[in-house]
DNA sequence: TCTTATTTTTAGCCAAGACTAAAACCCTAA
DNA sequence: TTAGGGTTTTAGTCTTGGCTAAAAATAAGA
């Protein structure tokens, strides 16, 4: 059964939304993501139910199958390959290659993202700290640290806090240190384990040791 | 003025069938090329007239413009470097990445296509010894070698033969040396000129000096 | 439970790019 | 110069993936 680049693209849009298909998901969300209106929303996910990628009942939003799921992973594994080329060997910045990964994911070739895959050395995350599903759909979930526990040198990219009262957020977003951005731990300090945190490869932070245990990261 | 991927596709085969320009093309031609039916050809003939990348008058065929002549040859440029790519990075062999460039050449990013010629060292030819344009549409020729002047080692493409007559192209063909075939010289013997040549990367021909003399090659 | 608000679907329309069938055009040979 | 044959265009249809407007279904509040 074959998908069109739309339909890959819906597909995709979600599993995100379905939080890698553990929720269901409503036709307005779809619509919201996919930029969409609801009406052709509704279109396309009677295609994908026909197709059995999705099962859709109407009025009642959709839950997206096992294949459905198996294809979603593929189009991602393309996407985030694609974007390690394009960091890796073509020297992109991190944040100026998902338009043209999102156009890169659709070309239709097995062999191509196995050789891709070999020839990228079969990286586990993407540039922005995503885990790269396997040919199968396995990903390989990268445990979280605190930035206190982050060697100097080291880089990732800030996923969650441990205390998410809105004074902290507010605190985080004042020094813009918002959840997704890219740090690298430049300096520790010894004597307070206070830090010194580079943020999206142009801004520097310090904080102290209470803030930076606070804020948890995935290392890349 | 953006072109569409069908678009794209039929200025490239008519730029083809025109011989870069210098020839009027009929409807039934780009018809024929392109896999289609002359009805489907008359109607985007009339859109690429629209957007000016070719002449069109009605029932006379068409010619391509000097705005169509260099969107035709960004195309072909884009589509030779990922042949290059897939030939020598990811180790495809040549003749089985035409349909996948096929689909890259369509992908939209002059940045990506900058980069990829820088990466792989600014090529000049394709895996089928097909020069690339550079980014202002300019060719490098590349000069035609009978292939008794080419070294041992040297690999290549039969591009021509000087003597055309009936006799000799029926004898190339019975041996499977055909117009556009890849080749490698594998031994000269000193002794009467007499050589060893690896086609299509499977068949070992053997050939006196007077033929090799007849048979010319592009260098890769 | 009934009414209203929200969500979702249906119906009808549009553009791109294909098709078939039929009409229009061009050219050549008698 | 006209008839026929081949080529090309037009007209009308189909599918995909959008849209708007209106109808229908669900959900929520009194």
């Amino acid at each position: 059964m074959v998908l069109t680049t739309a339909e890959e693209n819906y597909l995709k849009a979600i599993y995100h939304l379905s939080d890698g298909g553990t929720k269901s998901v409503s036709t307005n969300d779809v619509a919201a993501e996919m930029k969409t209106k609801p009406a052709s929303v509704s279109d396309m996910l009677r295609k994908l139910g026909d197709k059995e990628v999705i099962e859709y009942r109407k009025y009642y939003g959709v839950n997206i199958t096992e294949e459905g799921k198996k294809r979603a992973l593929t189009t991602i594994r393309k996407h985030r390959l694609w974007e390690v080329f394009l960091v890796d060997k073509l020297h992109f910045a991190w944040d100026e290659v998902h338009e043209v990964a999102e156009e890169l994911e659709h070309i239709q070739s097995p062999l191509l993202i196995q050789r891709l895959d070999e020839f990228l050395n079969y990286p586990k995350f993407d540039p922005h700290g995503d885990p790269i599903p396997d040919e199968f759909g396995d990903v390989k979930a990268r445990p979280r640290l605190a930035l206190n526990e982050m060697e100097i040198d080291s880089s990732g990219q800030i996923v969650a806090v441990k205390d998410s009262s809105a004074a902290f957020l507010k605190y985080l977003d004042k020094v813009g240190a918002y959840i997704g951005a890219r740090i690298k731990i430049l300096d520790k300090v010894e004597f307070d384990g206070s830090m010194e945190i580079l943020v999206d490869q142009k801004k520097t932070l310090f904080m102290s040791k209470d803030v930076a245990a606070n804020i948890l990261a995935i290392q890349s």
